[in-house]
Formats: structure tokens, C-alpha cells, sequence
DNA sequence: ACACCACTAGAACGAACGCTCTATCCAATA
DNA sequence: TATTGGATAGAGCGTTCGTTCTAGTGGTGT
């Protein structure tokens, strides 16, 4: 079947894509690594995206704002207080990070500070993810019962807060900051009850 | 005099450096630009770098640690309590970040996410820098009467909370990340007296 | 005056980069 | 069966990369 071909191959580049960025950044990211590691040829890749690396690096972007934003809607979903659901963010984060041997930190971050005033359409899709899981994080705030102003700063300083936490447990190869992100955001949020 | 042109021009090579990476990353930087920039020869950079671009980019970074650790500090010596430092620190943050038209961030991330998990002394560098910051900000809290294990767990959401606003204020080119991060990490440090 | 050496200078190397191009394959339609 | 067009395939383009190498310069110590 021709259209469970074409999702098959263009969805095996972007997810390779995103995973190989996620480890190594856009730069040292070459286009015949992604083709190998997705199973494709390079004339796939540019048959699927014509505008070369920088539109794949959108994709992948993108890829990795839904995957972010699952996992967080799952957290929220299993986890009634979003205090604690915030909690088991950090901790699974952790684990994840940890289980990967430390490679896998955001799928976003590193392709985004790269592209910062370099790349426009990979920095807005960044913009967007950070927005999106922004969104999500306020939803849940406010359902919770805290004013919108509030929970609109919080849902920054929680995004925020686990993003810079990741980051330095990915450097220090230490699940120590992420725990203590985790327990800071609860007893910041708490503080609003 | 040699010594003072030895340091002259090794210094503009370190300091060349450590501002393109900051904008650009390590992998999209190159030796050629660093050494444009210097105003050296590509002679000069192998000269005092023998071991490349690896090793300027160590130097780089301890560099960007040096100038952000001074950026506390002075903060710190400026304002008496602790957490109103840290609400001028992000707002400082903040403007620097706009004056620069959103381009220079945080000296080391970039390049320090670049880094994991495939230049060891680079992620090393970086890991040593957070680690010297943390400690600044650990210092100035225990000074002012919180708890040690208090003051050390704070001073790790301190800095990794700035360094998560800085991220996002760059890539949305908005000052709000950093000022909310500053409000919420007061509050945060308040909850603890 | 001479020898020395830190430093400057940039040409040149092989490798890898993003991208273009042409050729081929194969399933679906007429 | 013939034709069409999406998809695959990879050689090859020009460029740039990090690095190496040799040559040259100029101030310093003897």
C-alpha cells in the first residue's frame, strides 16, 4: 500500500531525526547519518524535505513538542494534585535520563539554542513547543482551583525550572538536581493554596 | 615584551571564543571565525591551543564560568538580602539579554549541551562551572541564616531556574521568563525563613 | 653581533558537509 | 499491457571543516 509507505519512511526520518538532534544538536547532526539510522537513502530525505536539514530540524522539533507534551498530559492524567503530578515529572525524567545514560535530555533544547537567531523557523517552532507544554502545565493549574495570573507564572517556572534542571542532571550526570526541581516546584505551587 | 603579548593574544583568542560559541555553539563555530575575530592566525591559535578546538573550547567555557560566577558575586555584594540579589540577577539577565537583540545567552549551555556524552573534558568544564556557581549562591544563602542542606538545595534551583528562564527568554524574545523566575525563586527562599 | 626561540603567517591536506542530479524501481490506473 | 508518478538509490558537486606543515619575523639574552 503506497500510503502506509509514504508515512512509514517520512515518520522513520523524522523520529531519527529528533532522536539524533536530541543527542547531538543540530550541528553535529549530518543528513547521511539521519538517512542510515532512519533506514532511508538521502534521496528519500530530500524527496520527503525539500527544504533540506532546516525544515527536517522543524519536524523534528515539532516531534519532540507532542512527545513532550504526551508525557506530561500522562503525568497530569495519572496524578490528581498537580503539585504531585509535577513531582513524578521530575522523577521519571530522572529515571529516563538516567536510563538512557544520560543522552537523552530534551529533544528541543539543544536544536533550539543552536538555531537562536540563526535558523527563525526552528527557533519559532522551539517558541511553540515551550508554549504548548506552557499550556498544558496552566490547564491543570488552573482546574486545580488557582487564579489565572498565578497559574500562568507558575506554568512558566515549572517548564522552566524542569528544563534547566534536566540540563544540569544531564551535565552532572547526577538525578539530584531534578529531584530537588521537583520538590521546590511542589512547595512553590503549594505556597499558593 | 613577551609575557604581555603572550597573554594579549591568547587572551583575545579565549575570549573570541567564548563569545561565538555562546551565540553559535561549539559545532557551528570555526577555528577559521574564532581566529577572524581574535585578530590572530590560525598559526597563533594551534600555537598556544595545541590540542585544538577541543581544548579552546574548555577554556571558553571556564572563561564564561569566571564571568558569570563575578556576575553573582557582584549581585551578592550589592544587595544585602539574598533573594532580592537574586530578583536584580535575573532582571539584569533580563536587559542583557535584550540589549544583545536575544543573542547572548548563558555563556556555557550551548556548548555544554553539545558536549554530553561525546567531549568528556568540554561537559567536565561545564560541570565545574555549574557547580562553582551553585556554591556562590549556596554561600551567600547559608550567610544569611538558612540551613546548609536548605541553602545547597536552593542554590541548585536557583541557578538551574535562571538558567531555564534565560533559555526561554531567548528563544521567545520576551523578558517575562526571567522575571517571573526571579519573583517565584524570592518567594521560594521566603518560605524557608 | 649573533644565535635562539616564542610567535606569526597562511598554503595545503584529507575528510566530511549539505545538496543536486540522473537513473531506476514498483504499484496503481486506464 | 502500457503508462504514469511517487519513491528509492547513490554518485558526485562545490564548499568548508579541523588540522598539519613549513617558512618567516622580531625581540631577547649572551
Amino acid at each position: 500500500m503506497r500510503t502506509q509507505h509514504e508515512i512509514g519512511t517520512r515518520e522513520r526520518i523524522v523520529r531519527a531525526t529528533s532522536r539524533l538532534m536530541q543527542r547531538q544538536g543540530y550541528e553535529a547532526t549530518g543528513l547521511k547519518q539521519i538517512s542510515q539510522e532512519a533506514q532511508a537513502t538521502l534521496g528519500s530525505v530530500y524527496h520527503f524535505f525539500p527544504g533540506g536539514k532546516r525544515e527536517l530540524a522543524v519536524e523534528a522539533v515539532r516531534h519532540g513538542d507532542r512527545e513532550f507534551a504526551e508525557f506530561l498530559t500522562a503525568a497530569f492524567d495519572r496524578v490528581d494534585d498537580p503539585a504531585a503530578a509535577i513531582v513524578a515529572c521530575a522523577r521519571d525524567l530522572a529515571t529516563g535520563l538516567r536510563d538512557s545514560g544520560w543522552l537523552d535530555g530534551c529533544p528541543v533544547t539543544t536544536t533550539a539554542l543552536e538555531s537562536v537567531g540563526r535558523a527563525p523557523e526552528i527557533q519559532r517552532a522551539a517558541e511553540e513547543a515551550y508554549e504548548n507544554w506552557r499550556t498544558v502545565v496552566r490547564d491543570r493549574l488552573r482546574r486545580s482551583g488557582l487564579a489565572e495570573d498565578v497559574a500562568h507564572d507558575l506554568a512558566h517556572t515549572v517548564i522552566n525550572t524542569l528544563e534547566g534542571a534536566e540540563l544540569s542532571a544531564q551535565v552532572s550526570q547526577s538525578e539530584a538536581p531534578l529531584e530537588i526541581a521537583g520538590r521546590h516546584l511542589a512547595r512553590l505551587i503549594g505556597s499558593y493554596r
